[in-house]
DNA sequence: GCCGTTATTGAACGATCGTCCAATACTATT
DNA sequence: AATAGTATTGGACGATCGTTCAATAACGGC
């Protein structure tokens, strides 16, 4: 009581609910990222975001719901960052695929971190009907851009894209696995010389 | 009281340590690749294999090493039933690494009830020390053998085989996680194809 | 300044978690 | 037949889980 209460009240607090909705998601992200597994937790979620637990059932129908916007924002991240890459690499208009690979194992794309959140997302993926709905969608949607990349850095093949997407994809994350749970961490030399590779024997591209 | 409770008692369901970790094993997978995460409970467990739970404490140290035992089983499984394969398919003696390839999608190599489990496992070992060391060790020994499979196929290549043994696993890995999460889980035709495009393109093998 | 709306809090609920441990049941040895 | 050793049981412990909900606080419209 006295005016201590008063005090030290903050300020404000509130945020619009996309705001909000953004900060829990952004905080699913860091929890998993952190923790894998054990980080999904309603408890461990609401404290990173400094939030009470109760509000992530006021702004998402349940923690399934959150996790599945969470695989959708950290999907989306990765999208806008390959692009993003593709765009600003100058050097390689031609070819953009081959840029994907040059920066399939940098920090913030492909890093053990992120598996650590991937993996969770995957175990979800397989038995829930919301988690499986989203993963379609993220799937669609890099599927799509990487069909665009490879038609646009291989013009003249008659290639079926689709399937060539599929095994780039196959086999980038095969590989950030390996690396992930066999490496040291500290260099994907060997990784990204193997990717290297499959771009010079199967696409014919140094 | 009276003689119901002793009418009614069983033989004896005790059994040799040995045999009752293996059961608790082969209890952990079935949970596993039936629930995925969620079926990673000590009393799910125990329940599948007719026992109380005080029994897991008194076999494994924790659940940790019972999950350690049970990922380092079905990497042998998934080994000696590969090495079966391969010895069984009198056609492809010279090559066994057709048969590897040929035989990747079936049902008990790499299924999508299997990849329920292993992805559990996988994320286990991103944190666990003990889980960790099981899979240095499943990796070794997938490794070894991979390579000496590679090299019976190459007798005359002059290719890395440890890097083409990791190219060819990680690829196996992302396309079964791709038909996993992705397929119809009918078919593994496409995810099959692809395997089959890698053996003529990089191995010159059809 | 008042009031309806709603974002936010945090205690409470019932369920489940991994582990522990005293009690019990079975086996082998003598 | 008595005893020592141990496999097995299942209740109990404290912790944590996701969710609910009444109370509270802050906002926008009057």
């Amino acid at each position: 009581m006295l005016l201590c209460g008063t005090a030290l009240k903050k300020k404000s607090d509130r945020l619009s609910p996309p705001e909000r909705r953004g900060q829990l998601i952004e905080a699913t992200l860091v929890c998993l990222m952190r923790e894998g597994m054990s980080g999904l937790s309603s408890r461990k979620i609401c404290a990173q975001a400094q939030v009470s637990v109760g509000l992530l059932n006021h702004h998402f129908a349940s923690q399934e719901d959150l996790v599945a916007a969470a695989y959708e924002e950290i999907s989306m991240r990765y999208h806008h960052t390959l692009k993003a890459r593709v765009e600003a690499d100058t050097q390689n208009q031609d070819s953009p695929i081959k840029t994907l690979v040059a920066c399939a194992f940098e920090e913030g794309i492909m890093c053990p971190d992120q598996l650590r959140a991937w993996v969770v997302f995957w175990s979800k993926t397989i038995d829930s009907t919301i988690m499986k709905a989203a993963h379609d969608r993220i799937n669609e949607r890099l599927q799509s851009y990487l069909i665009e990349v490879l038609k646009q850095s291989l013009p003249n093949s008659k290639a079926d894209l689709r399937v060539l997407a599929i095994e780039y994809s196959a086999l980038a994350d095969g590989l950030w696995l390996d690396w992930s749970l066999n490496g040291t961490h500290q260099t994907s030399e060997l990784w990204q010389t193997i990717l290297n590779q499959w771009l010079e024997r199967t696409l014919s591209l140094g």
